[in-house]
RNA sequence: GGGCGGUUAGCUCAGUUGGUAGAGCGCCACGUUUACACCGUGGAUGUCGGCAGUUCGAGCCUGUCACCGCCCACCA
């Protein structure tokens, strides 16, 4: 016996555990191995990760469409993984290291800080995959894979030096996104541009030759800037080459201040004109344009800040080489060096307004680089870094996705991915971490580097190329997470080697993630998967919006603005939250997470346990090969039809993605089509003395009730699992599990006459119900009825649901004649139905009741009247519309014939 | 500066071939029916952001404006 309500805490975890013991979730099941595959890679979650909002609909989608492809008989994998997550994971530790008063990272040094978060992540590191099993995943976990496993990183060694053989993976001297707190440089990407209000200074720089005189600007050239503790790098000053306000000085030099270095005044066209003063310093060292420039005109490159962005003025022979240490520079150097960037401004400044070189200040507001992981003001920095030729493997995967190999769904963000892909710059991968995939080169002793799987095939190398054994010192850095995150789809079914699973299922069908990623993981695994497999990494790619909290911002935990999902299951349960996500995941749009929505589909799955409930309490159990087309019962027919359209309505909206669309048509066939209308039409069969439609009519609902579990099962796993499992025990497919069972097929159950009598039907009960509570009558009282003007198949109908139409309608009889006076009349088709209610109610209102029926029928027909009167429409638009509007005005007519005529007649009862 | 999306019922949002505006929640009234009060029955509420255009017909197509949001970008 099933309780009252459903308690989604009391089987969420048993019914997962039976899934697994099962291995309903094993990819290459011995009985599907004829089966075409369906394979999806999971989004790989940080280790450091517990499940957000954002997570929980990632992996919903997926799982919807895992679960459908699964039923509809298809091999599935959906491949489960974490990523080791360099910089994030790295900063977890060091913040746990710090909150125990530990030894910090570089106190404990490398191989003991590695060991040191290894063992965090088997402690801890599986977290998500148990938040991910109570949302009811069903990956394939026993191919559970981890970015840092050996095998994954064999796969990232090989496709490294792979690429580096091919020239694509080169070493290179250039400015770098320096991160001054973590100390590593970052990619483009991982640079936010935050907006900033901050100041431009107009420093003099004096020209040389005449002396410097604050009231003669023919004696120093104005240079505005943001950033004036740069100054200290500045090896020229550029103008516009059309300027003609600084022609004259191109060719000249100025004496930089507080340094003395002499640098020149040269014509570039990246200066612009109208913006500060026109010319600008040139500081090639610390400013990506600035490099440019000063490369295009061999300028020297001073670096005058520390990896931690401290100036670093000594010893740094760069800053001194071409200038004579004057006792003043000498000062400076003393005073300045190893000062934080940002009280070196304000020092720099108030000397250079000692000078009077200050022009003037203005507030001014700009955007300013931040490390998206530390939020610290990124530094431009010039260091060897290592880089990916992004240029050159975009091209087969921009024209992958403009063939059609690839689709983006919805399409628009192709847009997107183009335009970034043709625009793309080389991809830093190198990081200064610990945390990850050491970057496989080693240095010979001057210095030449060995790429190479491990070790000893880079001594080989070394060997042959220095002609005996040398010692090789092997690279520091790590590999950006993204580099094994892009290798994903392949490298967790086991390349390099060739695997049945590699061969099975890449490429794979579907990738679902959020838009936040198209450029970090998609483009990446594009590229990789070209390049590596030669094939697209999957079909298609759905993109989902993102979880935002009220303001549209997107949930972060340092924004504190997330919402747990856990929170959710725990009061709602697991299906409730999914199907929350799921219906409100429409294409395009981001989600604003209500959770008065998520306890709404909770009353959904109680609702659906309630009507398994009534199945259970009148004996309603599937049958064996019950076919649903012999149906006798209208009743039945009609439910078997309907159970049918939502069936193509779901199928056609999950093929399509649009998930809450389906969700959308198994919510309404469920609640409003099976439980409103069905289970209320049969109770009058089912209590009544016809044997055989009884009979029939509980197979049906049975039969009913196990299709709605199963289109309902993708979105709502266990309460459909346990309800399957909880029928009657003699019932069809006992024992087997509903996660396993086939998606229902099309049969042909539509049947237009049952759809026309149900339909009647429904309407004759609402009409009588509306008019019933409009005219206040009390809802235990029970009424005659009368049918005027009724039809052959009206009678008929009329005595066939007449038991019925008393009970819903709460009718004591129903007989046919003339409408009694003083009665409420109700115009249904071509017959009208009188309930004489003279003396119970109010003639006034009935009349106004039917005045406004008519006013309104009135209205219609003024609108048809006016579309058929128009020449223009009745010529040019198709035929059908015009048909169409031709009836709709001579139904409108009818009933409004209809109505008059029950006007008169109440009247006449006064 | 470039690109994309949004503006529909009090709230959160659907609305894919242009042809009678929908759902959930909330609100109001009533509670007969032994599946369900996490419920039932009935009800109210919209110049579909503004303007212009195309069309017989526009929430939907085009242009434009306004406001909101996101992404990309080297603006001293």
């Amino acid at each position: 016996m099933l309780d009252k309500t459903y308690q989604p805490q009391k089987i969420e975890s048993e019914t997962y555990r039976v899934w697994e013991e099962a291995s309903a979730f094993a990819a290459g099941a011995p009985a599907r191995a004829q089966a075409r595959p369906f394979a999806i890679v999971i989004p790989p979650p940080n280790v450091t990760g517990s499940l957000h909002m954002g997570h929980a609909l990632n992996n919903t989608l997926q799982d919807v469409l895992v679960r459908f492809e699964r039923m509809r008989g298809r091999d599935v994998l959906w491949q489960p993984g974490t990523d080791h997550a360099g910089i994030a994971t790295q900063m977890v530790v060091e913040r746990q290291l710090l909150e125990r008063q530990e030894p910090n990272r570089r106190a404990m040094g490398r191989e003991a800080f590695n060991e040191r978060v290894w063992q965090w992540k088997e402690e801890s590191g599986n977290t998500i995959v148990g938040q991910l099993k109570r949302l009811g995943c069903s990956c394939d976990w026993s191919r559970l894979r981890f970015t840092m496993d050996e095998g994954l990183s064999r796969a990232v060694r090989k496709v490294f030096v792979d690429l580096y053989r091919a020239g694509l993976i080169y070493k290179d001297k250039r400015l770098v996104n320096w991160d001054p707190e973590l100390l590593t440089a970052i990619s483009d990407l991982e640079v936010e541009q935050l907006d900033t209000k901050g100041h431009l200074w107009h420093l003099r720089y004096p020209i040389e030759g005449p002396k410097f005189n604050p009231d003669d600007p023919s004696s120093f050239i104005v240079v505005a800037t943001t950033r004036p503790e740069t100054m200290l790098g500045d090896t020229a000053v550029a103008v516009h080459p059309d300027d003609e306000r600084y022609r004259h000085l191109i060719g000249k030099n100025v004496i930089l201040p507080l340094v003395g270095r002499r640098i020149p005044i040269i014509a570039d066209e990246y200066s612009d004109p109208e913006k500060g003063s026109g010319a600008v310093k040139i500081t090639p060292a610390h400013d990506f344009n600035d490099f440019e420039v000063g490369r295009r005109h061999n300028l020297p490159m001073i670096n005058v800040l520390s990896p931690e962005a401290k100036l670093l003025l000594e010893p740094n022979p760069e800053f001194t080489q071409n200038v004579e240490p004057s006792a003043e520079l000498k000062a400076t150097i003393l005073e300045l060096n190893g000062v934080f960037r940002f009280a070196a401004r304000n020092m720099i400044v108030d000397r250079l307004d000692a000078q009077n070189l200050i022009e003037k200040i203005e507030p001014h507001a700009h955007t300013v680089p931040h490390g998206d992981r530390s939020n610290a003001v990124i530094e431009p920095r010039l260091t060897d870094q290592w880089y990916v030729d992004a240029a050159t493997l975009a091209k087969p995967a921009i024209d992958a996705v403009k063939r059609g190999r690839t689709n983006f769904v919805p399409k628009n963000w192709e847009t997107t991915y183009f335009h970034w892909m043709e625009n793309i710059q080389p991809w830093c991968i190198s990081r200064q971490l610990w945390w990850g995939h050491q970057i496989p080169a080693w240095y010979g002793p001057d210095d030449k580097v060995f790429v190479a799987e491990d070790e000893a095939a880079a001594l080989a190398q070394a060997k042959e190329h220095y002609g005996k054994p040398v010692p090789l010192e092997r690279d520091e850095d790590v590999l950006d997470t993204w580099f094994s995150s892009g290798l994903w789809p392949f490298s967790t079914l086991g390349w390099p080697d060739h695997t049945p699973e590699l061969a099975r299922y890449y490429p794979t069908d579907v990738l679902v993630t959020g838009f936040d990623i198209i450029f970090f993981w998609i483009a990446r695994m594009m590229m990789m998967g070209l390049y590596v497999m030669d094939e697209v990494p999957f079909r298609d790619v759905y993109i989902h919006a993102l979880v935002r909290d009220q303001k549209g911002q997107k949930m972060s935990k340092s924004k504190g603005n997330v919402i747990d999902p856990l929170d959710l299951i725990e009061t709602y349960g697991a299906d409730a939250l999914r199907f929350t996500l799921a219906a409100m995941a429409a294409q395009g749009r981001d989600i604003k997470l209500s959770p008065s929505r998520v306890e709404g589909y909770r009353n959904f799955a109680t609702k659906l346990w309630n009507a398994a409930r009534f199945g259970e309490i009148n004996g309603c159990v599937p049958r064996a090969g019950f076919d649903p087309a012999t149906a006798k019962v209208t009743l039945n027919r009609w439910i078997a039809g309907e159970s049918e359209r939502t069936l193509a309505a779901v199928t056609e909206a999950l093929q399509a993605f649009r998930f809450n669309e389906a969700a959308g048509a198994i919510y309404h066939f469920i609640w409003h089509v099976y439980c409103d209308w069905y289970l209320e039409l049969i109770k009058p069969i089912l209590a009544g003395s016809d044997a055989d439609a009884a009979a029939e009519t509980r197979t049906m609902a049975a039969f009913v009730l196990d299709r709605a579990l199963q289109l309902l099962h993708p979105f709502m796993p266990f309460v459909t699992e346990e309800l399957w499992a909880k029928r009657a025990a003699e019932g069809e497919g006992r024992g087997s599990l509903l996660i396993l069972a086939p998606w229902p097929e099309h049969q042909g159950l539509a049947n237009a006459e049952a759809d026309a009598e149900i339909g009647w039907l429904i309407k004759f009960i609402s009409e009588v119900r509306s008019v019933r509570a409009e005219m206040n009558v009390p809802a235990g009282a029970k009424v005659p009825l009368v049918i005027s003007g009724a039809s052959g198949e009206t009678s008929a109908r009329v005595a066939r649901h007449e038991e019925t139409l008393l009970r819903l309608a709460r009718l004591d009889q129903i007989e046919f004649g003339k409408p009694p006076s003083g009665a409420v009349q109700i115009v249904l088709d071509e017959a009208v139905l009188a309930l004489p209610l003279a003396g119970i109610i109010d003639i006034d209102a009935e009349s106004k009741r039917l005045k406004r029926e008519i006013d309104k029928v009135g209205s219609e027909i003024k609108q048809i009247d006016a579309k058929l009167a128009n020449e223009k429409f009745v010529s040019r638009a198709p035929e059908h519309v015009v048909e169409e509007q031709r009836e709709r005005k001579s139904e409108a007519e009818a009933v409004a014939a209809k109505l008059e005529q029950a006007l008169k007649r109440l009247e006449a009862a006064l």
